[in-house]
DNA sequence: TCTATTAAAGACTATAAGACTCTCTAATAT
DNA sequence: ATATTAGAGAGTCTTATAGTCTTTAATAGA
């Protein structure tokens, strides 16, 4: 079990669009570059943080990424979330009701490195960072 | 990112070791009809578990498998480190020193999932599971 | 000592997920 | 119009998980 490498190239890459303190949009090819990764790969990665409105896009000429207005609250949940997706780390299948300890003690702990990640916002993470 | 299968049937022969009252050990053919599966891949994650000296193995005629003395205190973690491996969730590959608050992040949330896997014991599970 | 039984090991296959690449289309600034 | 840039979709490559099959080692009991 691990993060996916998707994962990590958000993280940076949300941190490169905070620290950015251009108004000009970021192009992926420029981002892309930071990562030593393939710009359309990124590019993937970037439309899903797109779709989950924390970045927003502009097409053509002069286009690119920039932050939406309140990413300073953007947590490391929001973004790990939207490349992971939000179902649980653990999942048997089954439903053996509330007797069931088993569920309940994974479901819990997961909970718990939630809870911390959602408490790092993007800002903190830009603030220690520049 | 998900646990693996193999992590839920340890979990759960687990479970049912801690359950059996028989001083006799329980051979993998019936640990697995339990679960519904295969006993040759089952025995290679029973294997695991021997090899972290949680479940001892007895070959031959009547033998099985059974857990160690002081099972009580095994922990959650313990059984998902012994299948899953203990190495971090989150992978960058570099090192950017104490500056990088990524990684720290991602570190301090993985403990605090740890830290609630730890203080769940299998003396626990089966108390509130029989 | 022989045989049945059971765990352990290793090679192997199958399936699925992750990590990309390529190509084409849509939007937009100049 | 044209150049530039994001988005969408199909397709490929690689890796990890999940699982099978076969052989060997240990042990109880006849
Ligand atoms: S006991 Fe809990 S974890 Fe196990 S199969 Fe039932 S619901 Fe799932
Ligand atoms: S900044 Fe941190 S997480 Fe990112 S590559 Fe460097 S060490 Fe890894």
């Amino acid at each position: 079990m691990k993060y996916s490498k998707a994962t990590n190239y958000a993280l940076h890459t949300m941190l490169n669009l905070a620290l950015s303190k251009s108004s000009k949009p970021i192009g992926v090819q420029t981002l892309a570059e930071k990562l030593n990764v393939s710009p359309t790969y990124l590019s993937k990665i970037l439309t899903k943080l797109v779709k989950e409105g924390m970045v927003s896009s502009v097409s053509g000429a002069n286009g690119g990424y920039s932050l939406t207005r309140g990413w300073e609250s953007i947590s490391f949940l929001d973004i790990i979330f939207a490349i992971e997706g939000k179902s649980s780390l653990f999942e048997c299948g089954l439903d053996h009701g509330p007797q069931c300890q088993i569920q309940k003690v994974m479901l819990k702990s997961e909970k718990k490195m939630e809870e911390e990640l959602r408490r790092q916002t993007l800002a903190d993470l830009a603030k220690t960072s520049e």
